[in-house]
DNA sequence: ATTGTATTTCGTGAAAATACGAATAATTCT
DNA sequence: AGAATTATTCGTATTTTCACGAAATACAAT
C-alpha cells in the first residue's frame, strides 16, 4: 500500500463537522427551530415541545452551547436562552460554501448502492 | 412540571439529522471534496489522501453510502466510488432551506456563555 | 422557614462511533 | 497455479452519545 498520508484534517473541514454534529439530532434541530422562531425562550417552554426528559433536553442545550449555536442568558426570573446569531450565520456560510463547490459529474453508469 | 411533550420529531428533521450526522466527522468532509473534484475515484486513491488507516477510511466511505451521499461503481478493475448527484443536491436544499429560515433577533444584553 | 418551581448536574446503563490490525475475499499479474 | 494488489469485514478496545431518574442548586412565593 503506497502510504503517503496527509497529516490532518483542513481547519474548516473541521468546523464544518463540528457544527453539523451539532445538528445531527433531531431534538437539537426542533430546538433550533423553536428558538429561531422565539426570539428567547426559558427552558420550560423548549422542553414543553421535545418529547424527551427534561434532563435530556438540557444535555441537548448544552450540546448547541457547546457548538456556539445558542446562548444562555441570566435574565431573571427564568434562565433565557436563544441562537447566537453571528454563530448561526457563520455556519450557514460554511454550510453554503460547502454545498456549493464544484461536484464533477461521473460518466459511468454501472453504480451499485 | 407542565409535561404535555410532542409525541416526535418531524420528518425533515430527522432528514436534516441524519445528513448532519454522516457530515459530523472531518474525514468524511474531507472525502466528499476529494470525490467531488473527481468525478470518479478509486478507493486507493481515497484512502491516501486520509490520515487513518485503510480499514477506518472503509468505513467511513460506508457511512457516507449509508447515508446516500455516495455510491460505489463496479467497474473494473477497481472499484470506483463517485458523489450520488441527486442525493447530494437534496441534501443541499434540506440545509439551505434550513439556514435560511427567519432567526428572531433578541433584545436582551446579558449574555452568557 | 418551608414549600414549590425551574434547571442543571450526577450516576448509571445501553448503544453507537471511532480506530486499529489481522483475516478474508476478489481480482490481476507473473 | 501462485503471488501480489485491492478493498472489505471481523474482532477488539476505547470513547462518546443518548437517555433516564434522582439528587442538587437556585430562586420565588407563601
Amino acid at each position: 500500500m503506497a502510504s503517503s498520508k496527509k497529516e490532518i484534517f483542513g481547519e474548516e473541514d473541521i468546523q464544518i463537522a463540528k457544527i453539523a454534529k451539532a445538528l445531527s439530532h433531531p431534538a437539537r434541530i426542533a430546538i433550533l427551530r423553536h428558538l429561531a422562531g422565539m426570539d428567547c425562550c426559558c427552558f420550560n417552554k423548549i422542553s414543553d415541545e421535545i418529547p424527551l426528559a427534561d434532563s435530556t433536553v438540557s444535555q441537548h442545550l448544552a450540546e448547541l452551547k457547546k457548538a456556539g449555536l445558542v446562548q444562555g442568558s441570566i435574565e431573571p426570573p427564568r434562565i433565557q436562552y436563544c441562537m447566537n446569531i453571528s454563530k448561526w450565520e457563520e455556519a450557514r456560510s460554511l454550510f453554503d460554501g460547502f454545498f456549493s463547490m464544484e461536484v464533477k459529474k461521473y460518466k459511468k453508469e454501472t453504480i451499485r448502492g
